[in-house]
DNA sequence: TTGTAAGCGTTATCAT
DNA sequence: ATGATAACGCTTACAA
């Protein structure tokens, strides 16, 4: 089946080309009769319109970029379910773009998105809360742009956030009520905006139960599986925690592998409580308590949030700054035995 | 920032339009000097080349499509990460596309990315083996596509799957050599491809112990997880099954849930094993028996397929029909206790 | 209601 | 080595 363009199907029916594009379109003014005729033939003919010629000429892509740090993570992958569906029902599609945690491609994605590419991004960011001043060059005009997850804090930009620092105090206020005393805190990235709030809630509901904050009990880990296990396996040995905050679910998994080759018992020597939007975090061994975050609805409210801006309605000061709660899951790896 | 196109940019460094283009393309002859300054003007100015245009004018995007059916799948997740990966290394850029299962969306979908929108695709099928003859009308010297996981038998594209009736083979035998007799086979769609090779591998382990096949014990489910907990537990409760075996994962998760839920102690009375390839099926209580498939690997094999054949090279016969390896991974959840 | 023609921002061909 | 120009396939004033 040889591709066919405009011209060819209006060679066909005998008519000019602008007739067959209003077929095409709503609007225009056209007759009914000649648009079913038109519509009729193209199917035939399996005709398709040029999306980048469409593009190029109506200066927009029905396309929306997700920005993200990572796709090996269930996080980030229910953000792209999220935004995917919203976007699905308002005739947008996806293009994905993975940094890698790497600032410079985060850069040169929008720098390169700028060109129209596509009509807006979602991004959770890359980098560190100091680095992103490229983001003031670019022209929200243009290419409007919403933050979620990890955000900047000094880009007015719309931002869809969780509850996080509340969640964190929650949380370790939780474990402190099962009897932890030391609990360890484990962080990738303390620069980042997230891991900050997120520490600060932990330091915070230590601070309401006069426990002592001891640096040593906030773990900085890495990206890799395999240095994780050791920092984790170190950090249990010298520290003697009873009790761990994950920053974020891969960092609980590891704690659980570490505990099993260590013969530690969760929760009964440590009790281990992460973030995580993990659906099945109740199957594990032992049953996982989390923070449980409504990705799939924040990457739904992101894509609405930046759709809304594409349908050239304005966004109010709530909508600009969205706040999605979290919720406390208790399972058994952070209860006290009774 | 404003945007500036390639004339204006021309206007500034007091060059035509042609001579700033070449400046951006590998080959022509230009000055290097001239190219230098070029370059360097154009990142003072911020200028980008028109994605829309560029690919109107060269009739390619270095785009590629992953059509799957859904992306609530730690499978079809895992298989974007490893698309992801082998597309960014060659310039490529992922447009995402999920059908929810409805063939006449994948249709649509195709149909329409037949219009230059992507270079080739790799997809997933979301039909039965019968109704997709609407891949036959299609030009594959326009668009290549590549078949992965849940392919159309009869039509001759590449593809890339998994030993899936000898991986099915080897689960069944394993749950038989540890004591199963009436072993269930849960399935979401038996006229898939897919679902028919694993059954297939099913019923011809049995038959090499000598186990007569029952119908009864073939358990057809949804994609619903309410559904699926009820058909689960009505089948568990009248069949009186000993061991299952699981052909997607989801349904693994539904029968660990609902046997907590009945008090029925796996792997003790109900062994289980499933196609999987969940990272943390080790953390799970018990330990989840996988035949674990190589979700990432398969991701970017489909990928590299595509690439090579973007990259006008001819594919070998085995280039076009690519079986990756699963491995059996024996936990605690199909053994029988010594 | 339909047709004509200009233009979207590039790249490639052909001159210079 | 550089410049002028046509072409990629479509949409949209504007004219008929």
């Amino acid at each position: 089946m040889a591709k066919i363009d405009i011209i060819q199907l209006a060679r066909v029916l005998n008519l000019s080309k602008s007739t067959v594009s209003r077929a095409f379109r709503d609007s225009s003014d056209i007759n009914p009769k000649t648009k079913e005729r038109i519509l009729k033939v193209a199917k035939e003919l399996n005709y398709q319109p040029n999306h980048y010629a469409s593009n190029l000429r109506e200066q927009k892509s029905k396309t929306i970029a997700i920005v993200i740090p990572e796709l090996a993570n269930n996080y980030f992958t229910q953000i792209i379910q999220g935004a995917e569906k919203e976007a699905k029902k308002q005739g947008y599609h996806i293009l994905i773009f993975v940094t890698d945690d790497d600032i410079s491609k985060e850069r040169d994605f929008i720098r390169s998105l700028a060109s129209g590419r596509v009509d807006g991004v979602i991004m959770s960011a890359s980098g560190e809360s100091t680095d992103h001043s490229y983001l003031e060059r670019i022209n929200y005009e243009h290419l409007p742009i919403v933050l979620f997850d990890r955000i900047y804090d000094d880009i007015h930009l719309p931002k869809v956030v969780t509850d996080d620092y509340q969640s964190s105090f929650a949380a370790t206020e939780h474990l402190i009520q099962n009897g932890c005393q030391r609990i360890a805190y484990l962080v990738i990235n303390k620069e980042l905006s997230i891991g900050k709030t997120r520490m600060q809630g932990y330091e915070d509901a230590l601070k309401k139960y006069k426990i002592p904050l001891r640096k040593r009990l906030i773990i900085d880990c890495s990206n890799s599986y395999e240095e994780n296990s050791g920092i984790i396996e170190e950090a249990i040995r010298k520290q003697q925690p009873d009790g761990i905050l994950a920053s974020v679910e891969r960092l609980a998994f590891s704690t659980y592998y570490v505990c099993r080759r260590m013969g530690i018992q969760i929760p009964e020597t440590l009790k281990v409580i992460a973030f995580s939007s993990l659906e099945i975090a109740g199957l594990m061994h032992p049953p996982l308590s989390v923070v449980r975050q409504p990705a799939v609805q924040i990457g739904e409210k992101a894509a609405a949030t930046l759709l809304k801006q594409l349908a050239g309605d304005s966004l109010s000061e709530e909508e600009r700054f969205i706040t999605m709660q979290s919720d406390l899951v208790i399972r058994e790896s952070s209860k006290a035995k009774a």
